[in-house]
DNA sequence: TACTGTAGTTGAACGCGTTCAACTAAGCCG
DNA sequence: CGGCTTAGTTGAACGCGTTCAACTACAGTA
């Protein structure tokens, strides 16, 4: 009985309070991980292998990492950061809503690229409405925010004019709409995922052409019911996480 | 070395080529799988505690179920079952298309109301692409198949006529739907899950509106571009399984 | 220099899902 | 009855994710 007496609970996925030599050690670590995860998927990976990878012992990996699942939001936060630096130019260049979104889409897509095969045991994890790592969960409320925020802007910037309250909700049904793209992504297994790029040149073109038409007298009724579906929705959970699905 | 030397794959979920001793072992290992299930969720049931509760061996519980997800199928079929008969005085009383479908609606969601804190990790198995159990997967379809024709009777029994190609991909559609409210409601921890009977009783009604709005001139060729895009993706996948998502 | 607390690190150990070679029981054919 | 086949059954063993008590290295303080 010599060490320390309590233990804080592990710096998990966050970058605080590391000195330099932890973040070394973690970063090799994640590394090691993401590029066992390429080569042989999620499952195939184990703990011990991933260790060994990075030159550090079992436990320590966990020291850095609460958990297996938890080497995935270092992933989340790549992906994230790549999605961003692939957006730029275009929303820089583009007007047209149905461009834009278009764009923006097939980028998430196409930087996600060779991670296509572990992000099925990717979203097996997420799917789970307990796990930290559920993008619909209080702890992604950071990266959903920025992804909608990001959504915001395809809208913004584009030569489409949407009124306050349609606005307002736009981005997080973009979101959602996103969150069904990668979803059937996932699912694809056509070459290059070219089916899935088929939907999104479809989808995009649709979803532009309904976000023009909210406004007109005939679907009037159908726009306000459906913002008034989701707000009621979000005033009714409990948290000021808890989004609107 | 006295045994029989190969071994076919285990029976599996189907009720097939089994003795009556053999149904009866399957039907104790699944009871006690089910009844662990709601008393204390997926995870912290084990195949051992399984296997105990239900008087046999470990080994013997996989040789009726491949694995523990594979119980989940019992779960499945069960749930269907329920379903199916909780929605026939709803399906013979009712003829209005947005009465029917938020009662075929709220009937799976009554229904399942017991394993609703398990529910998550059932999905979390089924978001897997390559799991078994995706509602996506091959080895679903008889499921699915069944679900759609109970979408297809909610239409056809209605006093609403859809014309041919949309009559087509309907069921489809609301498959995709129902598994939208299903997503949702495994999110849900309001109390009795009523935002989800909110989620249901607003977006039928607005899902029954679209229907009858599809043949609007002014929304036909938004029609048209999304029943085209729907019969591309179906042909563009390469076997007969893999649904439009 | 010695002392102390903490970040970082270790590997044995636990419980789990899963596998498999071997066993038992029951039916069938001669 | 005896021999054969096959459905049904067993539990030890394997590899994995995860935990934890104990260790080491180092910075700060007197």
């Amino acid at each position: 009985m010599s060490g320390s007496r309590t233990r804080e609970p592990p710096p998990g996925a966050v970058n605080e309070a590391l000195t330099e030599r932890g973040r070394l050690t973690r970063s090799r670590i994640l590394d090691a991980a993401l590029e066992l995860f390429r080569e042989r998927g999620y499952e195939q990976t184990t703990m011990r292998r991933v260790a060994r990878e990075a030159g550090v012992s079992l436990g320590n990996a966990y020291y850095y990492f609460r958990s297996k699942e938890h080497l995935i939001q270092g992933y989340y936060a790549r992906s994230h950061d790549d999605h961003l630096a692939a957006c730029t130019p275009i929303l820089e260049r583009e007007t047209g809503l149905r461009t834009r979104l278009r764009g923006v889409l097939e980028a998430k897509i196409a930087t996600s690229a060779a991670y296509h095969q572990f992000a099925g045991a990717l979203f097996k994890t997420a799917a789970d409405p307990r796990s930290p790592l559920s993008p619909f969960s209080d702890e992604s409320e950071p990266t959903r925010r920025e992804a909608t925020r990001l959504l915001e802007r395809v809208v913004e910037g584009s030569d489409v004019r949407v009124s306050g309250d349609l606005a307002r909700e736009l981005p997080h049904l973009l979101w959602l709409y996103l969150m069904g793209v990668i979803l059937f992504w996932i699912h694809d297994d056509s070459p290059r995922t070219r089916r899935t790029y088929r939907l999104i040149e479809h989808t995009s073109s649709l979803v532009a052409r309904l976000i023009r038409l909210a406004g007109n007298p005939l679907l009037r009724p159908l726009t306000d019911s459906t913002l008034r579906l989701l707000r009621e929705l979000r005033e009714d959970g409990e948290g000021p996480g808890r989004q609107s699905l």
